[in-house]
DNA sequence: CCAACCTTAATGTCAGACCTTTAAATGTCT
DNA sequence: AGACATTTAAAGGTCTGACATTAAGGTTGG
């Protein structure tokens, strides 16, 4: 592990760079402890501060933790699904927030990649993936609800029917394709009629997924996919219509 | 922005927190600048180090970039998409890497993600898409390629074959699925005949989309997947019995 | 034998200083 | 007046040294 001082960038960013790298190629496996904060900076010769922005940075990417006091330290983190779908979804959302990627493009690829899903799902869902994902439909006919708590509601659905796949790698996939596209939904006005057609699909789907009906369920998210970008494209050319009146 | 005094997490991890937040609600938007370190450390009543910690976590995420000199400072950073590409590499490796994930649980999700793909490929792909997926299937049948340069090849040619679908959302969402794969690929060791059947598997994949016949194409990967599942098998199964042995 | 205390090795935080970079402002020459 | 060189100030990058806080492990006293 040694860095080059006639490097342009940051010794911080070197020396995170040098631990990441150590860590991705297995050399420090995990919860193996690395140096305290002054041996490691007398290794790559800096003071400790710099090397706590580099710790800092590893932090940030979760690739490792800190614990205080004796015996304390930095040790390589065990990744967990829930911090890799929290960073998935950070990412996604911001990639398409600033990137201002089309509703279309960002609609297009959420839909394929459930669609990959779907099969798997129809063939491997518990019942409670099936009873999470009625219990949604039934928050989503419920008057009353702000367009909000609906489009969580149908993220919750979809997560639901994701996860019903059985495969973690998947669902952390998914996670960001599918939560990410909440803030755009988030800009649809859902009148009462485009919901129950939304109700009306998410049964479908819902009841293919029952029947282990794979292609059904892939089907009907077809629709689905259909209808949202009918209903994105209303939204957008009424707003259009408004700004040039 | 404000933080709590109160809290058990680090000072740090509070600020950036408070300026993540800022980001992704769109309080701060791209290229905005940040207050200088100084202003900060005022602001959050903190020392001008706890700000720079802050501030590398975010730079860690890619949320931020910092410019020296007059004028510089720290600017909300627009996520491009080759950063997006990166951050999910490592994290989709890492959970990977870590969890011990089934060689068959992440193949699976895979090649079920880029079926996904398949079909809006064969239907848009261009003629580059097509001439990169030539190039790498001949660089797959040249004699002499080690394991790894194989391997390398084999994710160039998935990765145009995503590419090939015309939508960055999907290319993004790939990435990390079809890059964190390679380590575990890396795990097989190829021998000559089961090139020989990668290679042609792939000639027809190429031969599907260049017709624009996804439903040929996908089922050119579920192949892919099948003969993939069956060659980890046996290295499986052979590196279990040397072990007994 | 167990509980309260102390020691110690770490991280967390702070204050102040100096170095380096960079762009804007100023000055000078043609 | 305009182009080029110089100065300057703002801001991040780094270092030093110190103190605070935490928690594990040993020690001591009941």
């Amino acid at each position: 592990m040694k860095i080059d001082p006639n490097s342009t960038a940051d010794l911080s960013a070197q020396i995170a760079k040098a631990i990441r790298d150590a860590i991705v190629s297995g050399a420090l496996i995990v919860d193996a402890r690395l140096p305290s904060e002054a041996e490691l900076a007398e290794q790559f010769e800096v003071s400790r501060p710099t090397v706590r922005e580099a710790l800092k940075r590893l932090a940030a990417q979760s690739l490792i933790r800190t614990q205080r006091g004796a015996f304390g330290g930095a040790f390589v983190n065990r990744l967990s699904y829930e911090e890799a779908y929290g960073q998935q979804i950070t990412t996604s959302t911001l990639l398409l927030s600033m990137n201002s990627v089309g509703f279309e493009t960002a609609c297009e690829a959420r839909f394929a990649l459930e669609r990959a899903c779907a099969p798997l799902s129809a063939e491997r869902r518990s019942a409670d993936h099936l009873a999470t994902m009625r219990a949604e439909i039934h928050r989503q006919s419920q008057p009353g609800l702000t367009d909000e708590a609906f489009c969580a509601s149908d993220v919750a659905f979809h997560r639901a029917l994701v996860d019903g796949a059985c495969n973690p790698v998947l669902s952390y996939q998914l996670a960001g394709a599918v939560e990410a596209m909440q803030p755009l939904m988030n800009m649809i006005t859902f009148t009462a009629r485009s919901r129950d057609a939304i109700v009306e699909l998410h049964t479908g789907i819902a009841d293919a997924v029952e029947a282990h009906d794979g292609p059904r369920a892939v089907a009907g998210l077809a629709s689905l996919e259909a209808h949202t970008q009918d209903l994105a494209r209303t939204v957008i050319t009424a707003r259009a219509r408004s700004h040039d009146g």
